[in-house]
DNA sequence: GATTGATCTGAACGCGCGTTCAGATAAACC
DNA sequence: GGTTTATCTGAACGCGCGTTCAGATCAATC
């Protein structure tokens, strides 16, 4: 077996799916031909198929990576018992994950309608678990007297909104730093559920 | 002159918008080409040009008569004096114009980046000077002593997002009305911007 | 009923698409 | 240094794209 280590399939690999990544948030999942792709990692286009089956394969990847990452990262941190700390740190996690990842942010939501039906199910039920634990949080607040709402699963919906909506407007080099719309923000959320 | 009335341009015309609008909001501007919309219509893909100059154009001119009509629908209120009822008079009108036009809302966010600068300039403009209303609002309430917040451009663009994100997930079937999302929606925003 | 002209058809244009594959290339192993 | 094989090239495939336009169609006008 020859040329099993230094093999080009180490850095070509990963180097098309951020090439993938970068076009498809940039101009859209229909308008990034595979030759664009290629043409950014410096390769035919027919190199791309050493990589992924097909186009389709591409975008759910990117997609799945993105969703794995958001539940595992979340994952790893240890959930505070008390709801009202647990928003806290849910907030602040959401913010911080989502403005770093803006292009895998904006796939996630955009090219939802580009998928099979198969892989939009999977995607669907990925982001299903990660909003599920936000109600949690709230239904346990609730419970304990710390939170006052309707109906947590539309202030889920709400806040989730709300908390990626920072994404479209946010700016390094503004005048506000993440940490201080970090700040903002929380302070939002928490009156927003505020018993 | 012939055909003056009866003209099937009357029908043909904004038939054609119409099934652009349908077909956008479903697959997506680069998804959709000019002989799947003339196929909709009932129409080979050149009679198309009897009507609109180019794809680019039809994108634009779907956008641009989106935003003037809510441009125009929210001039049409009078606006309370009182910035606690003009912001409801705000989160009531936006929930209600936007959960009607799905479609339109949906392209006017997700196909942004598919309009040339020029064009992208002025859909911007329009989209400014209706967040621009909502900060009045809120820099007004604040003034009166009913409002508090810390930055009113961020809490604007935190409510907008909020609201709008009412268009992901409402459903005319499901348990609750558009009334009563409307009444738990209205609660959230008041509590964001409470004194 | 002839004329007019708005409306539409159908074919054509050059182009880029996703994908396949035979053959070239070159690094790793013996 | 010869062999192996992962990797890549370059050409090809059938297809649909946005747009143009000469000619057909036919309702309104005179």
């Amino acid at each position: 077996m020859a040329r099993t280590q230094g093999s080009h399939s180490d850095i070509t690999g990963p180097r098309v799916r951020e090439a993938a990544r970068r076009l498809i948030a940039r101009h859209g999942f229909a308008a990034v031909s595979m030759r664009k792709i290629a043409a950014e990692v410096g390769v035919q286009a027919g190199a791309l198929y050493n990589y992924i089956p097909d186009k389709q394969t591409l975008l759910f990847e990117i997609m799945q990576a993105h969703m794995e990452e958001l539940l595992t990262a979340r994952a790893e941190l240890d959930a505070p018992a008390d709801p009202v700390q647990a928003l806290e740190q849910f907030t602040r996690f959401h913010i911080r994950f989502h403005s770093n990842r803006p292009d895998e942010v904006f796939i996630a939501y955009m090219e939802l309608r580009n998928l099979t039906p198969e892989n939009f199910a999977a995607i669907e039920a990925m982001r299903r678990t990660y909003e599920d634990q936000l109600t949690e949080i709230l239904v346990a607040g609730v419970a304990a007297g710390h939170f006052r709402l309707a109906e947590p699963r539309v202030t889920t919906m709400a806040l989730i909104a709300m908390l990626t909506g920072v994404n479209t407007w946010f700016r390094e080099e503004g005048r506000l730093s993440l940490d201080e719309v970090e700040g903002i923000y929380l302070d939002m959320v928490r009156r927003t559920v505020a018993a």
